[in-house]
RNA sequence: GCGCCAAUAGCUCAGUUGGAUAGAGCAACGGCCUUCUAAGCCGUGUGCCCGGGGUUCGAAUCCCUGUUGGCGCGCCA
C-alpha cells in the first residue's frame, strides 16, 4: 500500500469517529442522516498544511450549526495518531487541516528504492482484460499526423492499463475489407494503365498518392515481364493482383513505422476475416433478438431510434453487402462475446464521433453493454509557414508519421503528443516542431535523468544502503519527495480519465522539483551522512523517472 | 436545424468528484558556471477565466441561455 493512501484511509477513519463521539457528546447532531463521505485534498498553499478535509462546510446544512463551530467539535474530538498526524488546525470558512510527521515523506524514498520499476503500479484490476484499439488506420496508404497521435495517446492508455493491473491487448482494427479497397483496386490498376502507355482517366474520387504509383512501379520490378499477362486479365482479376500485392507492402510498412515509433500490437483484427469465419451473420443473429431489426427498400436496419438516437441505420444494403456499421458490431461482439474481454477502449479521431452512440446502441441490444469507452482525439491541424495545411489521403498531400519520426524524433513526437488532453484541439507548426527539437519538454525530462546518472556514476562503490533519511528536511528535499509520493495517483487518475497526458505533465514537475533541488543543495557533499540519505533521494528520483519514461514510451538516456 | 468537443495571461495550455490569493511553459528583461551535466536554476507581470442568468456558505469548475471556432449528422469508412 502506498503511503498516501495509508495516510488518507487513517485521516478518515479518524474524522468519523470524531463525528461520531460530537454526536455522542451533543456537540451537533446528524438528525439521523449519514456522514457525507469525507473529501480529503491537498491544499495548494503550503501554509494550509499537508490535507484538508471540508467536512465540516458539508455538514450545516444536516446539523444547523455553523461550520466554524463544528469544524472546532470535529478538530477537538480528533484521536491524535503518533507519527502520522502533528497538528490539526481550522482555518477559513471552516476546513480541518492536517500536518504531518515529516517521517511519512522519507518512507517513500525507501518505498520507491525498494519497489524499483514496481514503484506505481496497483493491483486495482487485477483479474482482468482489457482490449484496447487504436490507430485502425486505412491500409490502403501511409499513416499521417492524426495516427501519429493516436498512436501516442493509445501506446500510454494501453500502458496505463497495465500499470493498474489490467492484463492488456493491443490491437489494430485492419480495414482490409469495404468500399475503400475498391478504391484502392481501381487507383492502382488506372495507374497500371497509364503506366504501361493506356489513355486512361484516373478516377475522380481515387487515392493520388505517389505511393500508388510506387506500388505498381514495384510490382512490374519484382515481376519481370508480367505486363503484357496483365494485361490481358480481366480488370477485375488485375486490381485483385494489385490490391494483394500493394496491401500486403503497406502493411508490412504500418509494422515497421510503427516499430519505430515503439509500438509493439498483439494483434492486428482484419476485417474481412469477419465475413470469413461468419461472425457478420452471427452478429446480426444476436441484434435480432432484440427485436429492433427490421427490412425497408431492400435493406436491413437496426432501429437505433429505439435506443435514444436520432434516426436508424442501415445494417445489409439492398445490394446484400454488409455495411461498415454491420461490421463494426460484429467486430464489437467479436472482442466481447466470442473473445470475452471484460473492457474495451477505442481511440478514435474526432471525425468518428458520431459513430459512439449507434455502436453503444447495438452493442447493448446484444447484450454487450457498457464494456466499451471511447476516447475521443481531437484531430491535428497541421500548420506550416503560418497557414494551415489540407491533408488528405485521397489527394495524396500529407506529412506522414515516417516524416514526422525523421523530422523530430520518436521521443519528442510521442511526448508532444501526449502532452495536451485528447480532447483539446491540437495545433501542430511544423516549423515550431523542428525548432523545437531541442526546446520540447522531452529533453527536460531526460535531462534531469541523465544528470542523475552523472552524479551517482562519479560515486560509484559509495553504499548508502544505511541512509538516515531523516536527515532530508531542506524545502527542496521535502518538495521532491512530494511529488515522488504523487506518482501512483497519477497513474490511476491517468486511467480512470483515460488521459494520458497526466503522465508527461507529471514528469516534468518532477524533472522541475529535481533541478531546483540540484541547483538548491549540494548532492555530493563531505558530510557523509547526509550523502547517503541525498544520494537515497535521488536514486528514487531516478527510478520513478525511469518509470514514467516507461509507461511513455521514451528512452531515459544515462547521457546527454 | 440537431449532436459532440472546445473558449482561461501576448502565444500554447493546466486547473472539472464545486474550496482558501486562478497556475505552468514559451516569448521579454535581469541575475547565477574556480566543486556533482547551464539542454539547468533564481527573480521581474500580465487576467471581463467568451457574454448573460441561475444553484450555494463558496463557481473557471455544476445548470440554463446566447456568441465564436472545430468536427459530425450517407445503403462512405
Amino acid at each position: 500500500m502506498y503511503a498516501r493512501e495509508n495516510i488518507e484511509q487513517k485521516l478518515r477513519e479518524g474524522l468519523r469517529q470524531a463525528a461520531e463521539k460530537a454526536c455522542e457528546a451533543g456537540d451537533f447532531s446528524l438528525n439521523g442522516q449519514e456522514l457525507p463521505e469525507i473529501e480529503l485534498e491537498v491544499p495548494r498553499e503550503r501554509e494550509f498544511g499537508d490535507y484538508s478535509t471540508n467536512l465540516a462546510m458539508q455538514l450545516p446544512k444536516i446539523a444547523r450549526k455553523a461550520p466554524r463551530q463544528i469544524a472546532e467539535a470535529l478538530a477537538g474530538r480528533f484521536e491524535p495518531i503518533p507519527g502520522v498526524v502533528e497538528t490539526v488546525e481550522i482555518a477559513g470558512p471552516g476546513f480541518i487541516n492536517f500536518r504531518l510527521d515529516p517521517s511519512w515523506l522519507t518512507q517513500i524514498v525507501a518505498q520507491v528504492n525498494e519497489m524499483g520499476g514496481d514503484y506505481g503500479k496497483t493491483a486495482r484490476h487485477a483479474g482482468k482484460t482489457y482490449n484496447l484499439e487504436f490507430i485502425s488506420a486505412n491500409p490502403t496508404g501511409p499513416m499521417h499526423m492524426g495516427n501519429a497521435r493516436g498512436g501516442a495517446i493509445g501506446d500510454v492508455l494501453a500502458e496505463l492499463a497495465e500499470w493498474t493491473g489490467y492484463d492488456v491487448t493491443r490491437e489494430f482494427y485492419v480495414n482490409d475489407a469495404g468500399n475503400q479497397i475498391e478504391k484502392f483496386g481501381d487507383s492502382l490498376d488506372a495507374r497500371f494503365r497509364q503506366l504501361t502507355g493506356e489513355d486512361f482517366p484516373f478516377p475522380e474520387d481515387g487515392y493520388q498518392g505517389e505511393d500508388i504509383t510506387e506500388h505498381v512501379k514495384e510490382y512490374l520490378a519484382e515481376h519481370p515481364g508480367s505486363e503484357e499477362e496483365l494485361k490481358a486479365q480481366p480488370p477485375e482479376q488485375r486490381r485483385k493482383i494489385f490490391i494483394d500485392y500493394a496491401l500486403k507492402k503497406n502493411l508490412e510498412r504500418m509494422h515497421s513505422d510503427l516499430a519505430d515509433y515503439g509500438i509493439q500490437y498483439d494483434v492486428w483484427f482484419s476485417e474481412q476475416s469477419l465475413y470469413e469465419t461468419g461472425a457478420i451473420d452471427k452478429a446480426l443473429d444476436m441484434l435480432k433478438k432484440s427485436g429492433s431489426v427490421y427490412e425497408e427498400d431492400g435493406a436491413v436496419w437496426f432501429r437505433t431510434t429505439d435506443y435514444g438516437c436520432e434516426k436508424d441505420d442501415v445494417l445489409i444494403r439492398q445490394n446484400g453487402i454488409p455495411t461498415y456499421y454491420m461490421g463494426d458490431i460484429a467486430y464489437h461482439l467479436n472482442k466481447f462475446e466470442t473473445r470475452g474481454f471484460d473492457r474495451g477502449v477505442n481511440v478514435w479521431g474526432a471525425d468518428h464521433h458520431g459513430h459512439i452512440a449507434r455502436l453503444q446502441a447495438a452493442l447493448d441490444a446484444a447484450g454487450a453493454g457498457g464494456k466499451l469507452d471511447v476516447v475521443i482525439m481531437q484531430l491535428v491541424k497541421l500548420v506550416q509557414d503560418g497557414e494551415i495545411v489540407k491533408m488528405s489521403k485521397r489527394t495524396g498531400k500529407m506529412i506522414t508519421l515516417t516524416d514526422l519520426i525523421q523530422m523530430i524524433g520518436k521521443d519528442a513526437a510521442r511526448f508532444f503528443f501526449n502532452l495536451r488532453s485528447p480532447d483539446s484541439h491540437f495545433e501542430f507548426d511544423l516549423d515550431l516542431a523542428i525548432r523545437e527539437s531541442n526546446e520540447n519538454p522531452v529533453f527536460y525530462v531526460q535531462y534531469a535523468h541523465a544528470r542523475i546518472c552523472s552524479i551517482l556514476r562519479q560515486a560509484e562503490g559509495f553504499d548508502w544502503s544505511d541512509a538516515d533519511l531523516s536527515l532530508l528536511g531542506e524545502p527542496e528535499e521535502i518538495a521532491l519527495m512530494e511529488v515522488l509520493s504523487r506518482f501512483y495517483e497519477e497513474i490511476q487518475a491517468g486511467e480512470e480519465k483515460m488521459d494520458p497526458s497526466r503522465i508527461t505533465r507529471y514528469a516534468v514537475d518532477l524533472a522541475s522539483a529535481f533541478h531546483t533541488f540540484y541547483n538548491a543543495v549540494r548532492v555530493n557533499t563531505d558530510e557523509i551522512e547526509l550523502k547517503k540519505a541525498r544520494f537515497a533521494l535521488i536514486s528514487a528520483v531516478r527510478q520513478v523517472l525511469r518509470n514514467a519514461s516507461e509507461i511513455l514510451g521514451i528512452n531515459a538516456p544515462e547521457r546527454m
